[in-house]
RNA sequence: GCGCGGUUAGCUCAGUUGGUAGAGCAUUCCCUUGACGUGGGAAGGGUCAUAGGUUCGAAUCCUAUAUCGCGCACCA
C-alpha cells in the first residue's frame, strides 16, 4: 500500500505530550478564542446569536484539582459546540480572590517558615505576601487551565480583587447602602476564633459529636433544673424559659431569684414564659444566654431581658474569679461541672449527640458573639423593584423561568435555603480583600464610591465576604459598572452559568441577588450544576486523604482529551462521579484508536477529492443515512446538554460501528468490489471521518484537531471554527 | 423533623418519550507479516434492592418498605 502521501507522524501511535501544548499555542495564535477576532475574519457573523458563560473563578489558593478539570471541560465543551454553531461565543476567564481561604493559608505559610504572626508584619507588608502568593498561585492556575484545553478568552481574564472589580464592589456597596439594604448592627453572629473573624451562616460546616448534657440548677434554692451541653455559658444566664402552659413551673413564671454564687459569679435569674420552648425537650426550662445563642438572644429581645458577655473572642471567659477567668472555655466547663457536683446541682449527665458548628475554611468551632458587623437585609422592599426584597428577587427569578436550573430537583433546594435565608453578614476582620467602602470621623460616617474628601476621615478596617464581589461577576467582568459597555450590553445576561451544586447557595444565589437588585434582570438563564468528582472507591478527594489525582500528572500520562473524556462519560449533571485511571486509559486507547481510523481511511483514499459526490450505491446511502441520523439525535441531546450520553454515543459508534464493521467491509470492497462500489466506499469514508471528528471536537479538541489538519491539505481553517456538521435535509447549519 | 438522590454484570456506571438490559475495566478461549496488540474475534456473568399497583407490555410511571449517601432545620 502506498502511504507516501501520508502524513509519517501517523505512522506511529498518537503520541499527546508531542502534540497537545503545539496546538493550544496554535489555537490561542489564531485568536478565535475571542468573538471579536471571529468577527474580524469573518468565522462568526456580526449579528450571530451570542453565547456567554463566565468559568468560575478558581481560587488562588494553589493549584487545580480534577473539579475544576471537570468544570474546565464540561464549559470547554459548551463553548467548543456553540463555537461552531457559528455563535458569538465568549467564555470569560478569571481567579477568585478568595480572602479567607487565601489569607489563612499565606498565615500557615508564614507560621511555618518563618515562624511569624500577620500581627509581626504589619497589614501593608502582610498584604504584599498574599498578593505574591496569589499572583504564583495565579499562574499555576493558567497554566493548567491551559492543558486542559480549554478555549477560554484570555484578553478578557479578570481577578476579582483587582481595580475593576473593586470599582464595581465599591459603586454596588454605596447603592445597596442607599438603598437602605446594607445597615449596620449590633447582632449575634458567628464568630471564628480561630480565624479570628465572623462568618456568615452559609460558611458553618456542621460536624457531629459526642457531647455531656448536663442537668442542674443554680443553686439550692432555685426552684427549676435546666439542661445544657455548654455549662461554661451559664454565668452569662439571666433568664430561665418555659412554656407559658406548662403546669410544672407556671407558678414561678415573672419571678427573680437572685444566685450570690454561681461558681463565684453572681445571677440574677428572670423566669419568663415563651412560646418557642419545648416542654418535652430536657426539663422543658432553658436556662437563656442572651450573649452567646441565637435563639437566646431572640427570648431575651421579646422580654427585654439583660445581656451578658462573658466568652470573648478568644473563646475565653471574661468573668469569674481565677477558677474560670481567662480560661478556655473547655477548661472553664469542667471546673463548672466539678462545682455542680461538690454542691449537689448537678442531678444528671447524659451522653448526646449534637452537631456543632465550625468555619468552613479553618475548622475553628464557632462561637456565637454579639458584635457590631455589615449585613445586607434580604427582607426589606425595595423601591426600585416593585417593593419587592432581595428574598423575592431571588425566588421570582427561579419560580418564573427566567432562570432554568438543571437538574432542577436543585430548585427545590434553592427554595428551601431562601425560606430560611436571614440577613447576610458581610464584613469580615480580616485583611485581605474589598475594604469596607465607609469612612468615620467621630460621630460622622462616609461610604461612597470614592475617598471622602477632608482629613481626619479614617476607613473601616473590615473587608468584604468574598461573595459579595463573586456576587457580581457576570457583569463586572463585562464592564459594569459601565452601562455602555459593549460587552456588557452583547453578552449580559449570560446563557450559561456551570459550576458545582455545592456552591449553589454561596455563588448562585448570589449572583441572582446581586444582578436582579442592581439589573433588573437576572445574571444567567441557564444553570448547569455538576457533581463532586470523587476516587475510585467514592470518597471525597483530599490533600490529607492523599487519594487527590493530580490532572496535570493525568495529562502527562494519558493526554488531555483522554482525561476529558473520562470526566465526562458516565456523569450526568448533579451526580458525583468516580475516577479511576482504569477508565481514563481506556480513552487515551481510544484516542490511537482515532488515529489509527484515520491512517486507514487517509491511505485509500489517497486521490479522491472530498467533492459534491453524489454516485453512492445504495449499501453506502444507508450508511450515510445512519451517520446522518445519528447527527440530527447528538444534535438534539447537545443542545439539551446531554454531553455523557453524546461521549458515549460518538465512542461507539466510530469503534463498533465504523472500525469494527465498516472498515472491515470496506477492506473486501477495496479487494473484490466493483469500481463503483469502491469510489462510492472511498467517498464515503471520507464524508464520514470528516463528521466524526467535527463531533468529536467539543469532546477531544486535541487529537480532532490535530488529525483535522492532515485531513485535507488544502484546507486551511482550524477544526475549532469549522461548522458543526448536520444533515443535509435540515435547514439550520451549513449543508454539506 | 423537612427535603433530595442512589440501589442495574465481580468493580465503576450508562440506559433520552414505558417495547423482554448496555459500556469500560476485570475473567475465559482463539487470532500476529492485517489501519491499529493502546488491536481483532468469541464467551461467561444481571429474577434491574424488596413488595404491591397502573399497562397488552415496567429498570423506566405510581404507592409502600429496606438500605446507603447528601442538603436544610433543630441541637436547652
Amino acid at each position: 500500500m502506498n502511504e507516501s502521501n501520508i502524513d509519517p507522524k501517523l505512522l506511529k501511535p498518537y503520541d499527546p505530550k508531542e502534540t497537545e501544548d503545539r496546538i493550544y499555542k496554535m489555537w490561542e495564535e489564531s485568536g478565535f478564542f475571542n468573538p471579536d477576532v471571529c468577527i474580524e475574519k469573518g468565522m462568526t457573523d456580526k449579528d450571530a446569536e451570542t453565547f456567554s458563560m463566565v468559568l468560575p473563578p478558581p481560587n488562588v489558593t494553589g493549584t487545580l484539582h480534577l473539579g475544576h478539570a471537570a468544570t474546565l471541560t464540561i464549559e470547554d465543551i459548551m463553548t467548543r459546540f456553540a463555537r461552531m454553531k457559528g455563535y458569538k461565543t465568549l467564555w470569560l476567564p478569571g481567579t477568585d480572590h478568595a480572602a479567607i481561604a487565601t489569607q489563612s493559608k499565606v498565615e500557615k505559610i508564614l507560621e511555618k517558615e518563618e515562624g511569624k504572626r500577620k500581627g509581626d508584619l504589619g497589614r501593608e507588608e502582610f498584604l504584599k505576601r498574599v498578593n505574591q502568593f496569589a499572583q504564583e498561585s495565579h499562574d499555576t492556575i493558567i497554566n493548567q487551565s491551559k492543558k486542559m484545553g480549554a478555549s477560554l478568552d484570555w484578553s478578557r481574564e479578570a481577578f476579582t480583587l483587582d481595580e475593576k472589580r473593586n470599582l464595581a464592589v465599591r459603586t454596588a456597596f454605596k447603592k445597596m447602602y442607599d438603598d437602605g439594604l446594607i445597615y449596620r448592627g449590633h447582632r449575634i453572629v458567628n464568630w471564628d476564633p480561630k480565624g479570628q473573624t465572623v462568618i456568615s451562616d452559609d460558611e458553618i460546616v456542621y460536624e457531629e459529636r459526642k457531647a455531656k448534657l448536663y442537668t442542674f440548677k443554680y443553686s439550692n434554692d432555685f426552684p427549676i433544673y435546666i439542661s445544657t451541653t455548654r455549662p461554661e455559658t451559664k454565668v452569662g444566664d439571666t433568664a430561665v424559659a418555659v412554656h407559658p402552659n406548662d403546669e410544672r413551673y407556671k407558678k414561678y413564671i415573672g419571678k427573680t431569684y437572685e444566685i450570690k454564687d454561681f461558681c463565684g459569679v453572681s445571677l440574677n435569674i428572670k423566669i419568663v414564659a415563651d412560646e418557642s420552648v419545648e416542654k418535652e425537650f430536657g426539663t422543658g426550662a432553658l436556662g437563656v444566654t442572651p450573649a452567646h445563642s441565637q435563639i437566646d438572644a431572640d427570648i431575651a429581645t421579646r422580654h427585654k431581658l439583660d445581656t451578658k458577655q462573658v466568652i470573648n473572642e478568644f473563646a475565653k471567659m471574661t468573668v469569674g474569679d481565677e477558677r474560670i477567668l481567662n480560661k478556655k472555655t473547655i477548661e472553664a466547663r469542667e471546673v463548672i461541672v466539678n462545682f455542680l457536683r461538690e454542691n449537689n446541682l448537678l442531678e444528671k449527665e447524659e451522653e448526646v449527640t449534637q452537631n456543632i458548628s465550625t468555619a468552613e475554611r479553618t475548622g475553628g468551632i464557632i462561637e456565637p458573639l454579639p458584635k457590631l458587623q455589615w449585613f445586607i437585609d434580604v427582607n426589606k422592599p425595595i423601591k426600585e423593584r416593585d417593593n419587592k426584597s432581595l428574598k423575592e428577587l431571588m425566588l421570582e427569578a427561579v419560580r418564573s423561568k427566567e432562570v432554568n436550573i438543571i437538574p432542577n430537583r436543585f430548585e427545590k433546594v434553592y427554595y428551601n435555603w431562601i425560606e430560611n435565608l436571614r440577613d447576610w453578614c458581610i464584613s469580615r476582620q480580616i485583611w485581605y480583600g474589598h475594604r469596607i467602602p465607609v469612612w468615620y470621623k467621630g460621630e460622622e460616617i462616609y461610604c461612597g464610591v470614592e475617598t471622602p474628601n477632608g482629613n481626619g476621615w479614617e476607613q473601616d478596617s473590615d473587608t468584604l465576604d468574598t461573595w459579595f464581589s463573586s456576587g457580581l461577576w457576570t457583569f463586572s467582568t463585562l464592564g459594569w459598572p459601565d452601562l455602555n459597555a459593549s460587552d456588557f450590553k452583547t453578552y449580559h445576561p449570560t446563557n450559561m452559568l456551570e459550576t458545582g451544586y455545592d456552591i449553589l447557595f454561596f455563588w448562585i444565589a448570589r449572583m441572582i441577588l446581586m444582578s436582579t437588585y442592581l439589573l433588573g434582570e437576572v445574571p444567567f438563564k441557564n444553570v448547569y450544576l455538576h457533581g463532586i468528582v470523587r476516587d475510585a472507591q467514592g470518597r471525597k478527594m483530599s490533600k490529607s486523604l492523599g487519594n487527590s489525582l493530580d490532572p496535570l500528572e493525568l495529562t502527562a500520562k494519558y493526554g488531555a482529551d483522554a482525561v476529558r473524556m473520562s470526566l465526562i462519560i458516565g456523569t450526568g449533571p448533579g451526580n458525583d462521579s468516580k475516577m479511576s485511571e482504569d477508565k481514563i486509559r481506556a480513552y487515551k486507547n481510544y484516542a490511537n484508536k482515532l488515529w489509527n481510523i484515520t491512517r486507514f481511511v487517509l491511505s485509500n483514499t489517497e486521490n479522491i477529492k472530498n467533492e459534491n459526490f453524489n454516485n453512492y450505491v445504495d449499501v453506502d446511502k444507508k450508511l450515510i443515512d445512519e451517520i446522518d441520523k445519528l447527527i440530527i439525535e447528538i444534535t438534539k441531546e447537545m443542545d439539551e446538554y446531554k454531553f455523557y450520553l453524546v461521549g458515549e454515543k460518538i465512542y461507539q459508534y466510530t469503534w463498533a460501528r465504523f472500525a469494527d464493521i465498516i472498515l472491515e467491509e470496506s477492506k473486501n470492497i477495496f479487494e473484490n468490489g466493483a469500481e463503483k462500489e469502491i469510489l462510492s466506499r472511498k467517498h464515503f469514508l471520507l464524508y464520514t471521518l470528516e463528521k466524526i471528528l467535527k463531533i468529536l471536537h467539543p469532546f477531544m479538541p486535541f487529537v480532532t484537531e490535530e488529525l483535522w489538519g492532515m485531513f485535507l491539505k488544502e484546507n486551511k481553517k482550524l477544526l475549532m471554527i469549522e461548522k458543526w456538521p448536520v444533515s443535509p435535509d435540515t435547514s439550520q447549519g451549513e449543508p454539506v
